[in-house]
DNA sequence: ATTCTATATAGATAGTTATCTATATTCAAA
DNA sequence: TTTGAATATAGATAACTATCTATATAGAAT
């Protein structure tokens, strides 16, 4: 579960993959336009659309021509969760 | 902004640091306790802790022989409210 | 069937990362 | 001032990552 959850941060942990990610969550589900808003190539697109998928952060569904892609909004719940049950860790432990 | 987010996330993205920043919230500041809870090297948890504290998510304090460490709660909430932002996103953008 | 468009794969590469062992440094205490 | 404990650094390495170009595949439309 905290391997899960570092894996989930991996995927956050790249610039161009959390501008993919916010694109996606606005709706722009298309490789083809995603392309043209980012600073990289076909090929590294469709390979980090791979990563989102692979760690299941978002869904791929072939529509004729294209594939459209949805991020999973209970996974970033789930990292939310996570970070805030960190956030709220009382400290139990007294070494000096 | 968002390069400074990823870089938080990278700090998350792996599951020995996630353990170390779970203990440090719960108030095991110290490395020489710290070492034997985890299944890494002293010199891998100094450079571990390093890499927390040089992302600005932990300060280091020295106190005589010891170096406590503490967790920055405020750069956790910040991780919180980015991804609050991004699931709380709406679909404005309608491409095909 | 051929062509076009969207996406994927292959192959290469430079850079980064997590880890180790061995050694150095720093500070306190004896 | 020597010793001991905590931490850091050096140097090495295997594995992983993000990226590219070139090419392949898959499906739609002509």
């Amino acid at each position: 579960m905290k391997q899960q959850m570092a894996e989930y941060f991996k995927v956050f942990s790249d610039a161009n993959r959390l501008e993919i990610i916010e694109l996606l969550l606005k709706g722009e589900t298309c490789g083809c336009t995603l392309i043209d808003k980012l600073p990289i190539s076909q090929p590294t697109l469709s390979y980090h659309l791979k990563t989102i998928t692979k760690h299941g952060l978002a869904t791929a569904k072939r529509e004729g021509n294209w594939i459209k892609h949805f991020i999973d909004r209970d996974k970033i719940n789930e990292m939310i969760q996570f970070l805030e049950q960190l956030r709220d860790m009382e400290e139990t432990q007294c070494s000096l």
